[in-house]
DNA sequence: ATTATCTATAGATCTATAGATAATGC
DNA sequence: ATTATCTATAGATCTATAGATAATGC
């Protein structure tokens, strides 16, 4: 049942190459992130995504609405994983689970893997100007329930419980940026094991809510 | 001697405006800045800037040869003013001048209010992928040669003095890598004092160097 | 005469659509 | 017949230059 040896329906691509065993969206994808973390966004054409992935201009147009919805997509396939996380964590509340203050901080250490991890910087795409405009409400909308899950978690601990709502919400704020702020120095630091890193950005995490 | 109430040489603007008592190139260089933070460089074009500094699109090439050297002008102008503090607080060595400690927190302090400081957030340029480009050779140049006054400084410290040369080059980058986030940091809480800001990032750097 | 600006535009893009084509599937 | 791709291109830019114009200066 491999979908491998079977030969495409369609007309063949003009520059065959090696089968890289993606979809043709998923190479379009990959392409995107490639150029839009090593060229720019607005700098990257659609020209230049398409022919990495392998087809002509054109075709591209076949699965996409075009750049925006690339870079849409990709900017929610960073948050999404850790919004999943963040919900098990929440849902755990109930019986004797573990403390409020290790489920943040898994919370955390998992989040700054999978910005960190990948092969490309696709955090760093968050700081675009363009992400900003309306047409990102999507992902807006996806990180502000993650960031929700960061402040229910962090009132669930023992620190968090005696805070204000404002005084709640800075540090929801703090740990954040902190989060965000780790993408920059792991740019510069990419040698560095990530593992390691993530674990290190969660315990100053906990510093920050005041463990 | 006001050079305000003479009138000007040359043919007037087609759309006048209330004199910002700034230079036409200044003029340039304030719009760029402005634009280039808030929309992006690559989406700017050279008719918005100029449209904003009060001149048609072609009447900037009278004082620019381009975007780009409206780029490395606003890119240089923020490291000059540093590098000019890191090369007097190096110059005061000799004499019973202030420990290597305080002058290096000095120069830590001094940049991050540089860089936090002005009305747009200019060192979030610094991560424009454009930037990589050999076309910036000169602000890669300067800020090589800022990073290395702090290495010097950091050398001279008590902490420092006993470094081998290669973690005296780790603890510089890290030293770096913690100026350069805290742009970020800056921008998710914009209404934090500057100044304070500035000193809670030198103390963090001192702490990274090991005091 | 000199200068700063303007208008106009050639040439080089880049995006997104229209319509043709070359496979497989039935 | 269906599908994925292709080629071709219209329309919309955007940059940078050429040449005209409207001020001041002498």
């Amino acid at each position: 049942m491999g979908t491998g040896s079977s030969r495409r329906v369609g007309r063949p691509r003009a520059a065959q190459r090696p089968d890289s065993g993606l979809e043709p969206r998923a190479e379009l994808l990959a392409a995107a992130a490639e150029l839009f973390t090593t060229r720019g966004y607005a700098a990257t054409t659609t020209r230049a995504v398409a022919e990495r992935a392998g087809m002509r201009q054109a075709s591209m147009y076949h699965y996409v609405s075009g750049k925006e919805e690339l870079l849409a997509d990709l900017l929610e396939s960073t948050v999404t994983p850790s919004l999943a996380r963040a919900r098990e964590l929440l849902a755990e509340d109930a019986e004797g689970a573990a403390p409020a203050e290790d489920r943040l901080w898994e919370l955390c250490r998992t989040d700054v893997e999978l910005l960190c991890g990948g092969p490309h910087n696709l955090g760093g795409l968050y700081l675009l100007p363009e992400v900003r405009t309306e047409r990102f409400a999507g992902f807006h909308a996806v990180r502000a329930e993650l960031k929700d899950g960061y402040r229910q978690l962090l009132a669930a601990t023992a620190a968090g419980g005696a805070l204000a709502k404002s005084e709640l919400d800075l540090r929801t704020d703090l740990v954040f940026g902190l989060i965000e702020g780790v993408i920059l120095v792991h740019r510069s630091e990419p040698e560095r094991s990530v593992a390691e890193f993530a674990r290190a950005t969660a315990d100053a995490a906990l510093r920050i809510v005041g463990v």
